[in-house]
Parts: C-alpha cells; structure tokens; sequence
DNA sequence: ATAACTCGCTTGCTAATTGCAAGTGACTTT
DNA sequence: AAAGTCACTTGCAATTAGCAAGCGAGTTAT
C-alpha cells in the first residue's frame, strides 16, 4: 500500500455525505457479493471462493477489509483450528436494506423472460416480499421527489 | 475496450441473481455518486465534474454507460445546443431506493459527532425521514432473519 | 511419526483500469 | 473574427485486478 490512501472517495467531496462515506466501505462489485453469501447462510473463505469464483488474493483483502470496517467478524471455529468463521456482525446485518434494495431493483429491471432468479419469501407474514422503502415515521413508500434535503 | 468484457460478474457465477445483475450496471464507486448527485437535482456534465472532482474521461464513461443501461437519459438543451441534459429515467428514478439505503446505512454506522452530514425530510409527512426497508404486502420493517430463498 | 492433505492466505507477474493533463471539434458569445 | 464554453477524447504514468503458484500452520491417514 502507498503511504496515503490514493482512493479515499470522502476525503475529495466538498460536502461530507452518507453515500460517500458509505461507498469508502461497499465500492466494489465483489463486497456486495461477499455479503449477499452471507446473507445467504456461508461463513467459510472456501465457500466464499468457489460460490464466487474470486482470485484468493481479492477475497482475502475484501474479507480483511470488512472486518476491519467492522461488518464481518472473525472467529475461531471450535472444532479445526484453521478453519476461521466469518459472521455479520450487527453492522453487517444492517446492509440488508441495501441489498434487499439492490435485489428489488434487479427483479424489476433486470429481469429476463423467466422472471426474478430467486423469490424471496417474508416469513413474518407467509407471502412473497416485495420490498419497499419506507418512511419510519408514517409508514409510507418513499419516492424521490417526495424528499428534500437540508445541510446541517 | 477489449473485445469481450473481462468484467462480466454475472457470466462468472453459477446461479443467476439480481445482486450480481445490478452490480453489473452499478458497481462502481462513482456510479452512486453521480446517482447521488441526480438525486439532489443535478443535470449537467460540467456540475458532476466539478461536484465530484471526477475526471473527465471517468464521467465521460460513466454517464455513456449509465445512459446505455438506461438509467439516465440524454437530451439536447433547448437553449444551447451544446449543452447536454442528463435526466433520470424511471428504471433510474427507481434506484432511489438503493440510495436512501446507503444514506440510511452510512447515517446510522458512518456518522461522526455531528451526526449524519445532510438531513432527509420526508415531504408526504412532513417528519425527518428515516428510511427503513418494507415488505410491501404487510408492511412491516424486514429483517435478515424473517427472509427465506427459493431457486426458480 | 511421518506423509499427504486442507485451510487461509501471500507473492510474482501481467493485463486492465484510473486519473491527470492536454487537446479537439462543435457551438456561442463578444 | 476571435475568444470562450461544452462535452468529450487521447496520451501517459501510476494504481489495481486477477491468474497461477507457493507457503506455513493445523489435521487426517497410514
């Protein structure tokens, strides 16, 4: 590494912001697949490796740099000492708006003739989700032109 | 550009998903900003360049590849035939979703002292708005956990 | 106990991508 | 007609990505 961070995305905007600070962390198209793995249940590097089809090289530093960022965490797995397991943390589990997010908007647009590639299903209430982004105050869908923005 | 794209994630993976289908268009760390950007109302090259302090063969890029994709749309300025007016299209308008998230995600785990940089306000209700990710058929808040798979 | 194997990396090398600086051509203003 | 603006494009140096191979610690098989 150089001395001084070349990429750090924040440090060259004029205005601090939350999808910049946030792109510093998720900017590359193999974190967002790293973690949709673990949404989807893997915990293990090799498992990571072979659903992904990733160079170990990168692998290894995406996973060092989630952990470092405090999304993932590492652990010693109990019965083989070499085997290290990889877990949300709760940092980690709050990404799920974005990748549900990234998964809605890729069953809408995305999509070919067969439909979405994989149904996700709301076990809290028994049917397909659909997601949505919603106000937590009134409950209602966000739109864009519905928000407006105040510097603090 | 070569003559096949070296960077086709999704051609790499064994199952199809729409995580790795929307990376395909988006995963990039200026993409977002730019999004960003059109979000708080931006339409104009010169404004993205010298908002974002990209370079101009990156933006150049970028915005013929968002436009490509569809999620941005070009059209001449009425008033100066030089001036060129990128606009969301629907299919980018959409992606609001994916970037409230990632505000909403960087506001609650990036934020320092002075808490989240800029402050959304949701005009349908009036209240600051914090986003939360919905299951549009009964309304509650979605988890990791409450989410199940199925393959097509 | 020793050889083979697995796991999670690291290193070397090449190819692709990034970003800066400078230039270009079409159009507009002075 | 000259100067300026706009949206790029090109050349070049520096960074980053990805493949292949290797490596050391820990585990299993003989």
């Amino acid at each position: 590494m150089t001395e001084k961070a070349a990429n750090d995305v924040a440090s060259r905007l004029d205005l601090p912001c939350s999808v910049a600070r946030s792109l510093e962390v998720l900017s590359d198209r193999w974190v967002f697949l790293i973690l949709r793995e673990a949404f989807f249940g893997e915990h293990y590097y090799d498992r990571f490796r072979s659903n992904l089809g990733i160079a170990t090289n990168i692998l290894s530093s995406r996973l060092k740099s989630l952990v470092d960022n405090g999304v993932l965490a590492k652990q010693a797995d109990e019965s083989d000492a070499r085997r290290i397991r990889y877990s949300l943390t709760e940092k980690g589990l709050d990404l799920y708006s974005v990748t549900v997010a990234l998964i809605g908007w890729g069953d809408k647009w995305l999509s070919d003739e067969d439909g979405p590639p994989l149904k996700l299903h709301h076990k809290t209430c028994g049917h397909r989700l659909r997601p949505q982004m919603c106000c937590k105050h009134c409950g209602k869908a966000v739109r864009a032109r519905d928000v407006s923005y105040a510097r603090k």
